[in-house]
DNA sequence: GTTTTTTTTAAACACTGTTTTATAACGTCC
DNA sequence: GGACGTTATAAAACAGTGTTTAAAAAAAAC
């Protein structure tokens, strides 16, 4: 009930966060408790509280970590095809193409490895938080960037705002395949790979968007502009 | 503490489920608690246990519900497509495509409607159930295959297997869509209409998917097998 | 050596889902 | 009609949760 100094406020912090690393390692989320990991770094849970704010802090400081390992992982498994200076046009197409396959593998290849943490960074919900801080979302438009940062170099001429739409449909689906392939929601799959789903969207996406010019993508009118349930 | 017999047990399990419904147009499944639902039909909360097993179960029941909402929305929307006997094969390819595009419009829908029990259904994961019931498995594979139906009759030649992997990814790639336009999770998209998403996806797999035949598929061969971390 | 500040926690609080136990009402039999 | 077993209901207890409060001990400042 009083100072120990054993570690300091930085030191607890990671001691913290490791922790919570190593419980999700091997059990799920809502199986996590403040207490738990309380016990787990050998500290009450109104220290944990004091450093790190509340329990929900804690979540989003690991699902921080997340998204930077995702980020690294991402940005250095394209950095050949990325920061080669292309010799022509075509080569440097190529290069977006198979850089987006990569990205693509390395989200597949996270969230089966680490489903727990994958799963808790993307799905959770703070309780009271309406909305996440932006620290936060940045960490999430840089994850979109890596996308976008590609799709632009492919060829395909568009618009700025298509571009854009562009990068989330990619995200999306990648994000929707792993849901599938790694399992951990209410839906899972296990007759198909997640690499056999992902070529196969990325393959009709990629070969429509980079062949379709801006106006010719628009002139694909839609069935009906809302659904009214 | 003694017998109302003011509902019958059925009685009862309506109320429940329709306080959960009204619950959750308003709050989040996050808010939502036993106790919380006890007090509003006016019923203890083991009471609710008894005509349910566990507050999970009545999640589960929830679910269950959403499901066959929205699968039933999502058939009578195709209906149209779906039983008119086609006059050439040209029409009902064409039909095919429209039903897809319908499809996940009512899924768009759907999800901003009710996007708390939407979200749910979909993400929820019973605490100790590692796999979930049988019953329940088979309103999502009964959701599957409304895409797979659609996907055969587009014409493509594909494989058994083809076929079961494009309705995956295309349930995928609208899930995920979803998800990012119906907000409620962590990434959220504004600038982008759901719509738009959809299009440019269906678009991009459709136009793909419909044009090449089942060899010329597997011969994009994928960047690499599998990604090491 | 005294005072102030900082770190830490035990205990209390208001919740949560679940189990146990008791009781009141119902249906059935005589 | 009265006794008996069954069924529905809930109050209370239980073990758990995140959070707040208050107190105490160690370190730092003077």
């Amino acid at each position: 009930m009083a100072r120990r100094n054993d570690h300091s406020k930085d030191e607890l912090r990671q001691l913290t966060l490791k922790a919570v690393r190593d419980f999700l390692a091997i059990y799920p989320p809502q199986d996590m408790s403040l207490r738990k990991i309380a016990k787990l770094i050998g500290y009450s849970p109104a220290t944990i509280i004091n450093n790190f704010g509340s329990y929900g802090d804690l979540l989003l400081a690991v699902n921080a970590e997340t998204l930077d390992e995702l980020h690294a992982l991402s940005a250095s498994a394209i950095r050949d095809e990325s920061h080669a200076l292309d010799k022509s046009q075509a080569l440097g197409q190529n290069q977006a193409q198979v850089a987006l396959r990569k990205l693509a593998r390395v989200y597949l290849a996270y969230a089966r490895k680490y489903p727990y943490r994958w799963h808790l960074a993307f799905e959770h919900r703070i309780a009271g938080q309406t909305t996440l801080p932006a620290w936060q979302k940045n960490r999430i438009d840089r994850l979109f960037a890596l996308f976008t940062e590609q799709l632009s170099r492919t060829g395909a001429r568009k618009s700025l705002q298509e571009l854009h739409i562009a990068s989330r449909v990619v995200w999306a689906g990648v994000h929707g395949i792993c849901l599938l392939a790694a399992g951990g929601g209410v839906v899972q799959e296990n007759n198909a790979t997640g690499e056999q789903m992902l070529d196969m969207f990325l393959t009709g996406f990629l070969q429509t968007y980079t062949q379709t010019t801006q106006t010719a993508q628009s002139t694909m009118a839609p069935v009906r502009t809302t659904i009214q349930l």
